[in-house]
RNA sequence: GAGAUAUUAGCUCAGUUGGUUUAGAGCACUACCUUGACAGGGUAGGGGUCACUGGUUCGAGUCCAGUAUGUCUCACCA
């Protein structure tokens, strides 16, 4: 006996071993037409969260869907090693053995990083078995391996000796707490409450005073001059003035320069070239001395004078409270600005400047851009198409080397003024040789740093399959078929795997982007740590089920738009499951027979299940085609929870205690045997086993590789007669609630002879499915319908239900009056349309014929329901 | 500040070149239904002047303009 609940956990680690040891998700070149995906890679200390279920179940939508219809489906998994989030990890590590980063060399920290990495690394891609994604796991890759490092050392140096790549000392983005910097994609802006700070100057050898606002007081000690407008009436009478910097004492010069708003604080701005861009351009017009008064943790350096090693923020609470009692604060008001972040470490980003290694985008941004816009390269949604363009238009150079030792150190070497980019240190030193004849191997110093984690992935769909070496396999594999990712990483990762495509490539790395849309929570809340809103994914798999969890992501996360999970939605996954598990033990409770020839209603029932199946199927490749995958879902939820299992299931269910005719139930499993396939990308587990459990399975047939043949449908007819059917069905039960009829009482049905309706009686089969599913004991067809029963339409057809009570016929009237207004109000509509010469001149033939059938019908009913009126209104006459 | 995008049932969304019987689905809700697949269920039902104002058109949820509100991207004034 079958249990009478879903297992999921007993059925999904099975599967997924057997499938796996089929080798089903293993790829390598034939002649086959290649579909690959390559895994945007998690980072390598993660663990699965929602935004990966989300995002991995579509892939493995997508992979599974192409490998059923043939094609070499090739799923690329990995992972990347995350500089900064995993250095962050590692040192804490450390620090909990009580061994600080600084005592170790560089060597012996990246000992630590490597152990690290092969212990806890890579938990994610063993996570995302249990969520069924079928990936090649040969093929595993990680952005530091042998092959992937080659890479990047290989396209560094090819873009330098291309010029395509400095090296430069610019105002950057600084992170003193992962001490590195970042690049402009890295920080995020956000509103915060702050305080603006006015602070008032005194002017040399008066007792004057310039006052400026400022929200970071504590870079005063860096300021190097005080800024006005030129055209500023109540500041002219500072030129050639000096001002001098509170408690520090110094004078800095008054400047005129139009950068400065006039309208804003007071119309004063002070300047600190070291610690702000565009006071940084102001001081290179003006050629003011740069201060730089932090130090790379951000506490204070020698050279602000004040609070040595002390951290910015206490800092600034110190130093106003200085200003304070010195008399320099003229008020301090609220206020609100942006606020960059790191996004990796959340601290605060110093603008800092520094020399760095940096990337030459104009240089590449050119066809990746076109091939955007030409939609050669396929976004979805589109309109991800303006945002890339528009940051692909205003592009700026990419700063990519990183104050970290976790990453592929920048192949640069030094010797006195020279630098020599190479891809080994060999290499590097017969370059220098040629230069310097007589160095030796210990006088080329390597750059200290590594180069930004995403310059190793946005070679990722060249590198994964060895491209920079192997082209043959690039070649089948690549470009790749689809992309499937963030929104949130368009800039950061895909605009430049563009770019980088057609610079090693010559052409694009996928055909298409599928953007998918955030995890919020019911409150559109982003998941977050702090919040404590995300879910366990683990947990969700463990108690709904892997098929329950992708269904309830699937099921209604319309493309790019953002997913608000509710545990509601893998609660209906697993009842989906359920379901179909139960259509399965009823099935399996059948004993067959056929001494008898099939009934017609069960013939009938199979031809329109079948046309069922290939109807949906129809419009499943569209909604595959356009990546509305939720649609798609939702179209198969309705297929077998109500089609199959409501409908069908109950047309060919043999009474209580008899069999069912061996053809009959033949159909059924194999109409259920196609449902499980078409549904397999979705819900992979309880698809292959149902699938299974069916019938008897040779060797190798399997859910997973199961073909989808889609039988063009010519009886288009079937459906709709059932439609009637269903209609006729559905009024005479509704009838039987109303009037509180038992359901075990059988009824009589009375139909109005018309063409209509002897084509429907003519369809063998057809009032047997009425009969049985109204539990009714006759269908009468007749000219007259004068009867004691109520009475309703099915299309146009006058339909009647013969009562044995007393019939309330006021409030019959009352419903048949409400109707015909309905009604009414509809010819009406229909009438002024076709009334209007305007319309019938203009509009397509088939369009005014479909309103003058539109018509017909609406005046059909209402000669029915003015007929059936006056029948009711004599009688409460009589 | 510039640009994009959205606004349809209580909630989340469809509505694909303007005409598919005066708007559809899932969830939620209401009523009824307990022994033969399934209460993680069955049957039926209620619920929307398609944000607002104009315009184009014979015809607008669908196209255009404006308003309001939300979201996003980029750039920022210290």
């Amino acid at each position: 006996m079958i249990s009478a609940r879903y297992n999921p956990k007993d059925v999904e680690e099975r599967w997924y071993d057997e499938w796996e040891s089929k080798g089903y998700f293993k790829s390598n070149p034939d002649d086959r037409e290649a579909f690959s995906i390559v895994i945007p890679p998690p980072n390598v200390t993660g663990v699965l969260h929602m935004g990966h279920m989300l995002n991995n179940t579509i892939q493995d939508i997508l992979i599974r869907k192409a490998r059923q219809e043939g094609k070499n489906a090739c799923w690329v998994p990995g992972t990347d090693h995350a500089s900064i989030a995993t250095e962050a990890k590692v040192v804490k590590m450390l620090r909990e053995k009580g061994i600080k980063k600084s005592d170790l060399s560089r060597e012996e920290f990246l000992n630590y990083a490597w152990q690290w990495k092969e212990e806890y690394g890579g938990i994610i891609l063993k996570q995302l078995r249990k969520l069924g994604a079928s990936c090649d796991w040969d093929r595993t890759a990680f952005t530091m391996d042998e092959v992937r490092s080659k890479a990047v050392y290989k396209a560094f140096v090819d873009l330098y000796r291309k010029n395509k790549l400095y090296r430069g000392n610019r105002m950057v983005n600084w992170d003193p707490e992962a001490k590195t910097v970042l690049s402009n994609e890295e920080v995020i802006f956000g509103l915060e409450q702050s305080k603006l700070y006015h602070v008032r100057y005194q002017i040399v050898g008066t007792e004057a005073y310039v006052t400026i606002a400022t929200t970071r007081p504590e870079t005063i000690p860096g300021d190097t001059a005080i800024a006005v407008h030129p055209d500023d009436e109540r500041y002219a009478w500072l030129k050639g003035k000096k001002a001098i910097v509170p408690i520090i004492n110094r004078e800095i010069p008054i400047i005129f320069d139009d950068y400065v708003d006039r309208e804003f604080g007071t119309g004063a701005l002070k300047v600190t070239p070291a610690h702000d861009v565009n006071d940084h351009e102001i001081g290179k017009r003006h050629q003011l001395e740069i201060i730089d008064i932090f130090n790379p943790d951000g506490t204070m350096s020698d050279d602000a004078t004040v609070y040595l090693g002390e951290d910015r923020f206490v800092v600034r609470k110190k130093f106003s409270k200085d200003l304070e009692e010195a008399g320099h604060i003229v008020n301090i008001e609220d206020y609100q600005n942006n606020v960059g972040r790191s996004e990796r470490t959340n601290a605060v980003v110093e603008p800092r400047l520094s020399l760095q290694w940096y990337v030459d985008m104009g240089t590449l941004s050119d066809p990746a851009l076109k091939a955007v816009m030409d939609d050669v390269v396929e976004f979805f949604p589109k309109s991800q198409k303006n945002i890339y363009r528009h940051w692909m238009e205003n592009i700026k150079d990419w700063c990519i080397s990183r104050q970290l030792w976790w990453g592929h150190r920048i192949p640069a070497w030094y010797f006195e003024d020279q630098v020599f980019v190479a891809e080994t240190a060999k290499e590097a030193f017969k370059l220098a040789q040629k230069t310097f004849p007589t160095i030796q191997k210990e006088q080329l110093i390597q750059d200290e740093d590594v180069l930004d984690t995403w310059f190793s992935s946005w070679l990722w769909p060249i590198s994964v399959f060895d491209g920079f070496e192997d082209k043959e396999v690039l070649n089948y594999y690549y470009p790749t078929s689809v992309l499937v990712t963030g929104w949130d990483i368009i800039f950061l990762w895909v605009a430049r795997m563009v770019m980088a495509g057609y610079e090693w490539t010559g052409t694009f790395p996928f055909e298409k982007v599928y953007f998918t849309g955030m995890v919020r929570d019911k409150q559109r809340r982003k998941m977050s740590k702090q919040l404590g809103n995300s879910p366990d994914a683990l947990q969700l798999i463990a108690d709904y089920g892997a098929d329950g969890v992708r269904f309830g992501m699937m099921s209604c996360s319309p493309a790019g738009g953002d997913l608000l999970f509710d545990e509601k939605l893998v609660e209906q996954g697993r009842n989906f499951c359920n379901k179909m598990w139960n259509a399965l033990r009823l099935l399996k409770s059948w004993e067959t027979e056929n001494e008898n020839p099939q009934s017609d209603k069960d013939r009938l029932a199979g031809q329109w299940m079948m046309s069922m199946i290939a109807s949906t199927q129809e419009e499943l490749v569209r909604d595959y085609k356009d990546f509305r995958l939720s649609e798609g879902l939702m179209k198969l939820y309705n297929l077998i929870w109500n089609e199959y299992c409501s409908w069908y299931l109950e047309m060919i269910k043999p009474q209580f205690g008899e069999k069912i005719h061996e053809n009959t139930y033949q159909e059924a499993i194999d109409a259920f045997s196609q449902l499980c396939s078409i549904l397999h990308p979705f819900m992979p587990f309880i698809t292959e086993e149902i699938w299974h459990l069916l019938k008897d399975r040779s060797a190798g047939e399997d859910c997973i590789i199961s073909t989808l043949k889609i039988e063009k449908q010519d009886n288009n007819d079937v459906q709709k007669y059932i439609n009637t059917a269903k209609d006729i069905i559905t009024s005479v039960r509704e009838i039987r609630q109303k009037q509180a009829i038992k359901m075990k009482d059988e009824l009589q049905l009375y139909i109005l002879k018309t063409e209509g309706v002897d084509k429907l009686i003519a369809l063998n089969g057809w009032e047997d499915i009425v009969k049985k599913l109204a539990i009714l004991d006759d269908i009468i067809i007749s000219d007259d319908l004068n009867i004691n029963g109520i009475s309703f339409i099915s299309g146009t057809e006058k339909c009647m239900i013969q009562i044995h009570q007393e019939l309330d016929i006021e409030g019959e009237l009352i419903s048949l009056q409400k109707d015909l207004d309905y009604q009414q109000g509809f010819v009406d509509s229909v009438t002024k349309k076709l009334s209007n010469e305007r319309f019938v001149q203009n509009a397509k033939p088939e369009i005014v014929e479909k309103e003058q059938a539109k018509l017909a019908d609406g005046q059909e009913r209402i000669k029915i329901l003015t007929e059936e009126i006056q029948r009711l209104q004599a009688q409460l006459k009589g």
